[in-house]
DNA sequence: CTGAAAGCGCTTACAG
DNA sequence: CTGAAAGCGCTTACAG
């Protein structure tokens, strides 16, 4: 293991002072050139890289990020955190990133316990209340991710638009009776998709929503409300998210009705597995990694003041249509 | 945003020195029970937390540990992220994950990048070549996950047995004439599995082992294999991992091949997929949240010299038999 | 342009 | 049992 080297190595190295070593370093245009040439040199020979840590005393930055999610194991956030990590390291930051286990007090608990070692931190699909999430960014910089707070930066899907390109293209189909299979009470997104259904309902006199209640945002969640469709005599059904999609498949395929020929599924999010089950799976494309960029660039530009180009809270969506969708049945 | 509260602050709030402050706090016993009490209870009022970043540049600890995965979309480096995350968290440790995006010198980069601030970092399924990352784990504290490289400390499933429980169900299934889809040569899990696929075959004069050749470990690795297997006269196909093995299905679901009437299919990792598509896939399950856990015991107990059980360096799997394996068809 | 000094927030011998 | 002092590895006024 490395006698890890210090600024003092380079500065003996080099043979000048250590706050010249400081200086060739981090602001070179201070220092002359000659100078400045042998202090790098020096350092890369030595393989010298500054201690954040001690750095960070100082200046007040770290160079780290913080990130939690409810779940690392969740494709939809899997990609998030993609995004996040690239765009973190290309601006130098390193990322901490934290697993709430989708438990509110571990969230709050975990950006209290990171504070310190971060500059900010990038909070996704929050599971505390509007309280306790606005109280932890109120000691801390956070930016929240799908998810809105009263006060709070934050970044979000544009689910209205996605809402309503599903159902014109449903509409489009011939479908008059479209059921939604909700996801869970608490989810912001899920409130959020709700009430953009409705206001469509409302907007097309010809269209008739079924609500079939609310399911677990999984496999099986959709396994359950497949037989509520089926039941409900929609001719189309819009699941909360891909997985929910994919279970309502697979129990249409167990009890015989053929998707898209008897009934339509479509889903949100394009998880990866929603191109690899039969058939694929019509969606609205959530693009996942580019929202974990752009949380990035929200958190440095505007929460931490750093210059760039301003950053657009709402990410556009955009229907991929696949195979799970097709003309309605005749009655 | 919060003005940081310090030791400082703690003291005057207790009208005691930083030293007693600093005492109560991590060493409890080598202070007098009154002050003990009264300076936590102030501590706790408000709200201090010690600075990790001060600490560890007095004791040379950081109490941080550094993740590194190729691809955090892949949900196999995801799953391993949590065990890793989890057990990390249960230990008092915060953790640094990157994303090396499959390239062997971003890998080491980051090993290097993130040294200062971490105890030491879990490699995993390293891309680089053996020299390089012996290299690397000279420098620092490295566990490697997935590899071995002579010298490194590592831990790895128990790919052998594997590959054993798999051949021996396809056996009993009446299968003679068995395929391998191999995954990328650089891969060190395809190796070992591969060995372990001819030396069963060795062992086992009724069997036909076939080699179909590498694929991409991907869905679309998977639908070329597919064709290669058909056109070998195998009744059944190993892949390399469970996309593999769900492409391959898929493709034989578009040329009109049953599964597993017509060819049998199976697996390794178990990941969600597998159950998420009809027929859902046998595969060889390797617990690799628990994997993750274990790496971060390896790391903290002998590597770092944390006092604990020792931990086991090679992790069991287990065959999962579902329904894309079935009795050889009659010739 | 360069160096000596102060100090970031802590911990830990060293006295008392 | 408690406090004053030194020092971890840096950066940044302040002199020169």
């Amino acid at each position: 293991m490395d006698m890890a080297v210090t600024i003092r190595d380079v500065a003996k190295a080099a043979g000048v002072s250590i706050s010249t070593v400081s200086r060739a370093l981090a602001k070179p245009d201070q220092v002359a050139e000659a100078t400045r040439v042998h202090v790098r040199e020096a350092a890369r020979t030595l393989g010298y890289r500054p201690s954040p840590a001690a750095r960070g005393l100082i200046t007040g930055r770290t160079g780290n990020i913080g990130l939690v999610v409810p779940d690392l194991e969740n494709p939809y956030f899997a990609s998030i955190c993609k995004g996040v990590q690239a765009r973190a390291r290309a601006a130098g930051y390193a990322v901490f990133i934290a697993d709430s286990d989708e438990d509110a007090a571990v969230e709050a608990e975990i950006v209290r316990s990171l504070a310190k070692q971060v500059d900010g931190v990038i909070l996704c699909s929050a599971r505390g209340g509007d309280d306790a999430v606005r109280a932890v960014a109120e000691e801390h910089p956070v930016v929240l991710v799908n998810r809105t707070v009263d006060g709070v930066p934050s970044i979000a899907f544009d689910n209205g638009g996605g809402v309503r390109s599903v159902m014109a293209h449903l509409l489009a189909l011939g479908h008059r009776t479209i059921a939604y299979a909700a996801g869970p009470t608490s989810s912001w997104s899920n409130t959020v998709r709700v009430e953009a259904m409705r206001a469509v309902a409302a907007a097309s006199p010809e269209l008739e929503l079924l609500e079939l209640g609310n399911f677990p945002p999984s496999f099986s969640g959709g396994l359950q409300a497949g037989d509520l469709a089926i039941a409900s005599g929609a001719t189309a059904v819009v699941a909360f998210n891909d997985l929910v999609a994919v279970g309502l498949i697979d129990r249409l395929r167990q009890r015989g009705v053929g998707v898209p020929e008897a009934m339509s599924v479509a889903g949100f999010d394009n998880v990866p597995v929603s191109t690899l089950v039969w058939p694929n799976v019509t969606t609205v494309d959530c693009p996942r990694v580019q929202m974990g960029r752009a949380s990035v660039d929200l958190l440095l530009d505007t929460v931490l003041g750093r210059a760039g180009t301003p950053v657009v809270p709402v990410l556009g969506t955009e229907l991929i249509v696949r195979n799970s969708t097709g003309v309605a049945p005749r009655r």
